[in-house]
DNA sequence: AATCCACAGGAAGCCCGGGAAC
DNA sequence: GTTCCCGGGCTTCCTGTGGATT
């Protein structure tokens, strides 16, 4: 008995295989040997390099469009692609702390060609910047401590020391404007000026289209001497996407007719994301191979998509900071127990109950006001500006996502949990 | 036309923890 | 240890504002 269902658990094991070939090649970190649609774009990216390597000086690039329409994808495989024609090193894996280059290839006649890629959410300060471009170039600098100024000096000098080409690929780099450090951009762009053997050249990648008009205008003027577009993929263009890598990726016919135009139809509802096209084949396969179906239908993928979109919302509530889950636990009682619409000031004072009730402390309206932006960008609340006249102007809010989903994540924290059977007091209000 | 509400959201600065250098 | 520097969360103070009401 015991012998026989472990046979069995085998047989489902290996029946399993045969769905998915190669599942790295489904997750968007992976770059294509080929990138379908993007010839243009991949044409004006490596012009502006190549003279720049004839020993002109060269031109900074600013790239736009929205997620999953290529822009990383174009920046490494040109990169990788001069790096192994030209002879220098690439740094690509914005996650990996780690002073060796993904690739290396020696030239000796030329000058060595630095890609290196950075991810400005991550690194997302003057310092850091800074510090993170020493280590690439064998300076040790320490997480924090020097004046800054010290840190550029550092940089500057390990990178005058040769004659070289370095590409600094910034992307998101709209995240650099929010904390203010738009320094790091200013100087960065004029530093050709000042260097005597080497070259630089910034490669800024944005998803955000009005990101240059909040530049100050100097550095707007030298960023953007070249501007690269990348227009989101149509339904057809993602079925080719989709189509090549299906075919390295899975098992001839383990995918069902209408799966991978169901997959690019619902990623050209968003914007024609292919990174979102990408996943919803990856886990569409991941659920048909536990169901232990031969191949891959549009139910899964139906499935798929319910799926990433409530573990996304999961993700995003579990690692709230607790005040913030104080807001929005706020929210979600004015929504369940009032009628009328929420607006910031019922929310601070259901806030504070809470805030009294659980032990913690009580924040200024004016920090929450932030959260609740904060929580509007997650996408977990809605709120829009609206004018009452006479009555003033104020934030409407409602909850943007099932409100018993978010209840229900929330109260798996014990201080939400202890507060749970608080009722906000009946709003009297006028209108 | 003037008023005035209930906030939005910018600017400046405080405080704290963490890390490096001295 | 002390001193310096940085970043992040937060407060304080402030100016701005759309439109119903006066």
């Amino acid at each position: 008995m015991k012998q026989r269902s472990l046979e069995e658990l085998f047989d489902q094991c290996i029946s399993k295989r045969l769905i998915i070939k190669n599942k790295d090649m489904l997750r968007h970190s992976y770059t294509p040997d080929v990138l379908p649609h993007r010839d243009e774009q991949i044409e004006n990216l490596v012009h502006p390099l190549i003279s720049a390597l004839k020993g002109e000086t060269p031109s900074n690039i600013l790239i736009y469009g929205k997620t999953g329409t290529g822009k990383t994808a174009v920046v490494k495989y040109v990169g990788k692609a001069l790096v192994r024609k030209i002879g220098g090193k690439f740094y690509y894996r914005p996650y990996i702390n780690r002073i060796k280059p993904d690739i290396e290839v020696k030239n000796d006649d030329n000058a060595p060609l630095y890609f290196i890629y950075i991810n400005c959410e991550v690194v997302d300060t003057q310092y850091r910047m800074l510090a993170k471009l020493c280590e690439y170039l064998g300076e040790s600098v320490p997480l924090t401590g020097w004046p800054t100024d010290k840190v550029y000096d550092t940089f500057f000098n390990a990178l005058d020391s040769s004659k070289r080409l370095m590409v600094v690929v910034l992307d998101e780099i709209d995240g650099l404007l929010k904390k203010s450090s738009e320094d790091i951009l200013y100087n960065l762009t004029r530093i050709n000026t000042d260097l005597k053997n080497a070259k630089l050249s910034i490669i800024g990648i944005s998803n955000d289209l009005k990101f240059i008009e909040f530049l100050d205008p100097r550095i707007k003027s030298s960023l953007g001497e070249e501007e690269l577009i990348f227009p989101p993929y149509d339904a057809v263009q993602l079925v080719n996407i989709l189509t090549q890598r299906v075919s390295e990726a899975f098992y001839p016919d383990a995918v069902g007719t209408g799966v991978i135009q169901r997959c690019a139809a619902y990623a050209a509802q968003e914007h024609g994301d292919a990174r979102r096209a990408l996943d919803l084949l990856r886990i569409s396969a991941e659920i048909a191979e536990r169901e232990n179906s031969k191949r891959v239908e549009e139910r899964h993928v139906k499935e798929a998509k319910v799926k990433t979109e409530n573990d996304r919302v999961i993700e995003v509530l579990r690692t709230l900071p607790a005040q913030s889950k104080l807001v929005l636990y706020s929210v979600v009682l004015l929504e369940k127990y009032n009628t009328s619409t929420i607006v910031t000031g019922d929310v601070y004072s259901v806030y504070k109950d809470l805030c009294r009730l659980s032990g913690q402390d009580i924040l200024t309206q004016r920090r929450i006001s932030d959260l609740i932006s904060e929580l509007d960008m997650l996408g977990i609340l809605n709120a829009r500006i609206v004018s009452k006249g006479r009555y003033g102007r104020t934030r409407e809010i409602r909850v943007g996502v099932p409100i018993n989903q978010i209840k229900r994540e929330l109260e798996t924290d014990y201080k939400i949990e202890r507060v749970s059977s608080y009722v906000p007091p009946v709003q009297h209000k006028l209108g």
